[in-house]
DNA sequence: TTGTAGGCGTTATCAG
DNA sequence: CTGATAACGCCTACAA
C-alpha cells in the first residue's frame, strides 16, 4: 500500500499538501485537492491510521470487555455500542472473559498496549477490580455496563437492580406467591447479583415472608431442573421463582415441562434481562426488561464525552407474561399454615 | 504513558537495550534485563504497539465483519474466534453491517486505514461483493464464514447448506410428511439462501414431489405467523416446515401455539444452525447443527497460516428434537390423493 | 495557499 | 552483549 510520498510525487505537490487533502482538505485549492485525490485514487492510497495515531497521540479505536457473548443481552449491547461508536468515528476492539481474571488482566494489558482511547467493561465486583485499578493508574478512561459501584465511584451505567428485583418479586406476590426462589447462574458474589437478591429480600421481607437461598445453577445459560426440583416438594413447595437472567428461565422451563411440571399453573417462573426471544415462545416469558440498546449507546456517550463521574441509571420495565399466574390454589392453603 | 528513553534513563541503559528488553529479553545479560524492567514497572511503562505496529508493518489486530450479533449463531462464533485470535496474540475489531453494503464498505475502509493484518467477514453473496473486490485490490487477507463462492475461489470456511438442508428436508420426508414448506428471513439473493433452497428442491424432487416457494419473513429473527397460517388450511396444507435459522423456527413454534396450532402434532418444524437454547425449550427444536466453535476457530486459522485457497467444508448434524414428529394421518391421507 | 523539517515510540542495522 | 542512528507514515508548527 502506497504512501503519502508517492500521492505527493504524482501529483506535483509536497508531503504536507498531500497529507493536508486528508486532514484538512478545506486548506487547499480546489485543483490541487483534486490532483491529490486523483493521484492517491490512482495508487490505491489509504491513510494510514497507525501513523496517524502515532503521531496524534489519539486512538480512533474503543476497547470492549464483556463476560460473554452467549447471553443475547450482551450480544445485542455489543451491536448497539458498535453502531454508537461508528457514528462517531471509532471502531471496537472486542474481548470476552468469561468473568475469568487472569483474562480480564490479558485484555486489558493487551488494549492499553495498543493505546484505545478507552473502555467499556463488565466486571464481576466494580468494588474489587483488579483491572479497574489498573486503568486507573494507567488513566485510560472507562465506562462499566451493568456494574453498579458502591464503595468506589466510577463512571458506570446500568439498571436499578435491587429495585428491579424488588417489583418482579412484588408482581409475584401480588399474584398470590407467598414462597418465591430465586435461581441464579455462578458467581453470585458479583455486585448484581448482590442488589437482585437484596431487591427479593426487600420484597419479601416488606410481604412478611421469608427469602429463601438463592438456587445456584453451574451455568449462566442453562438450568439443572434437579437442582430446583426438591424445592418443589414437602410441605412448602415453590409456587414461583425468578431467574437472574432469561436464558435460565427460558431453558428452565422447557426442563420443567419436560420433567411434567406445568408452567404457570404449578410454577410460575420470571427471567431478567428482557431478551426479544423470551416474547415469542409459549408460554411467552415474563421478565425484567432492561433498555439494552440504550444501555450500549449510553456507555460510548459516556465514554466519549468523558463528562459524568457517577453512575447513570436507566430505567426497566417489567414484562408480562404467560409464565407467570397466580399459584394453584392448593399451594396457597398451603401457604397459610406457619412453616 | 511513559517511553522507552524514560525506561532506559531510569535503568541507566540505551533506548536499544531497554527496548530489547520487551522484543527480546534473552539477548540481554540477567541484570541488565532486570534493571530495565524495574524501571519500566516504577514508571508504570507499557509498550506501544501503535508504534511497533508502524515500525514493524505487521498487525497484531484482525477486523471481524458479520451480519448481525442478534442471531446467537454470529455472537457464538465471534466469541469462539476471539478466543482462537487471543492465543495467537491477536485482537479482534468487530464490526455489523445488517447485510447493507454502505455499511459494509464504510467498514472495510475503516479496517483498511487501521492497517488490520486481515479480515473474517460474511457477506450476502460472496460471488457478487464489492467488498471483496476491495479487499483484494488492497491485498487484504480475509476468509468468508458461512458464504459459499461459486464463481470465485475465495478462502471460505462453512458447512454444505444444500447437502444439509437435503437431508433435514429428507428427514421430514421419512417421517412421512408431503407438503412441506421452507421459511426465511429477508435477503432470500444471498448465496446460502439459494443453496439451502435447492438442497430442499432436490429433496422433494427425489421423492417425487413438487418445492413450494419460499415462505419470506420480514425479520430475520422473529416469524410472522400470519405469513404462515393461509398454507395451514385448503386441500393440501403443509404438515411441516423448515426454517432457515433458529430464531425463525422457535418464535415460529411460539406463534403456532398461541395460535392454537399444536406443535409437532399439526405441524412440524425444523430449524437450522443448532443454537444451544433450542434444545432446551419445550418442544425441544430440531434443527441443523453447525460446527460454530469449530468454524470460528477455523476461520482464524485460516487467516493466520493463510495457507489454503479454496473452501474449507466442516460437518454438520441433523438434531432431532420434539418439535418435529409424523404428520396426523388426516393429512397423509389427503396427500395420497393427486393435487 | 503551499513547502520545510522535526518528531510521535519503536525496531533494525550497524558498530563497538 | 550494548550503544548510536536511521527509518516506519503521518501531522503540524513555522516559514515562504
Amino acid at each position: 500500500m502506497s504512501d503519502l510520498i508517492n500521492v505527493a510525487k504524482l501529483a506535483g505537490v509536497s508531503r504536507a499538501t498531500a497529507a493536508r487533502a486528508f486532514s484538512d482538505p478545506h486548506l487547499l485549492r480546489t485543483d490541487t485537492l483534486q490532483k491529490v485525490l486523483m493521484a492517491s485514487e490512482q495508487l490505491g492510497f489509504r491513510p494510514n491510521h497507525i501513523a496517524r495515531q502515532l503521531r496524534t497521540q489519539n486512538s480512533t479505536t474503543l476497547g470492549v470487555l464483556l463476560p460473554s457473548l452467549l447471553n443475547p443481552i450482551f450480544a445485542r449491547q455489543l451491536q448497539a455500542m458498535e453502531r454508537q461508536a461508528r457514528v462517531a468515528g471509532y471502531g471496537l476492539l472486542v474481548a470476552t472473559s468469561d468473568y475469568q481474571p487472569e483474562r480480564e488482566a490479558a485484555i486489558v494489558e493487551h488494549m492499553l498496549r495498543q493505546r484505545v482511547a478507552g473502555l467499556v467493561l463488565t466486571v464481576a465486583d466494580a468494588d474489587h477490580s483488579a483491572v479497574l485499578q489498573t486503568l486507573q493508574q494507567a488513566e485510560m478512561p472507562f465506562v462499566l455496563t451493568h456494574n453498579v459501584p458502591q464503595e468506589s465511584h466510577w463512571p458506570a451505567i446500568c439498571v436499578d437492580n435491587r429495585q428491579a428485583m424488588q417489583e418482579a418479586t412484588d408482581h409475584l406476590l401480588a399474584l398470590g406467591h407467598r414462597h418465591i426462589g430465586m435461581v441464579a447462574g455462578p458467581m453470585l458474589q458479583s455486585d448484581r447479583a448482590r442488589l437482585r437478591y437484596q431487591g427479593y429480600g426487600d420484597a419479601m421481607q416488606r410481604a412478611g415472608l421469608l427469602s429463601l437461598p438463592v438456587i445456584e445453577m453451574a451455568s449462566h445459560t442453562q438450568s439443572d431442573f434437579a437442582r430446583l426440583q426438591p424445592q418443589l416438594q414437602g410441605d412448602t413447595p415453590l409456587s414461583a421463582v425468578i431467574c437472574t437472567n432469561d436464558l435460565l428461565a427460558i431453558s428452565l422451563i422447557g426442563a420443567a415441562a419436560r420433567a411434567g411440571v406445568r408452567i404457570p399453573k404449578q410454577l410460575s417462573v420470571m427471567g431478567f434481562d428482557g431478551i426479544d426471544i423470551g416474547e415469542h415462545m409459549a408460554p411467552s416469558l415474563a421478565s425484567v426488561t432492561q433498555p439494552v440498546d440504550l444501555l450500549g449507546a449510553g456507555a460510548i456517550d459516556m465514554l466519549l464525552q468523558q463528562a459524568s463521574r457517577g453512575t447513570r441509571v436507566l430505567p426497566h420495565q417489567i414484562r408480562l407474561g404467560a409464565s407467570i399466574a397466580a399459584p394453584a390454589l392448593s399451594l396457597i392453603a398451603n401457604s397459610r399454615e406457619p412453616s
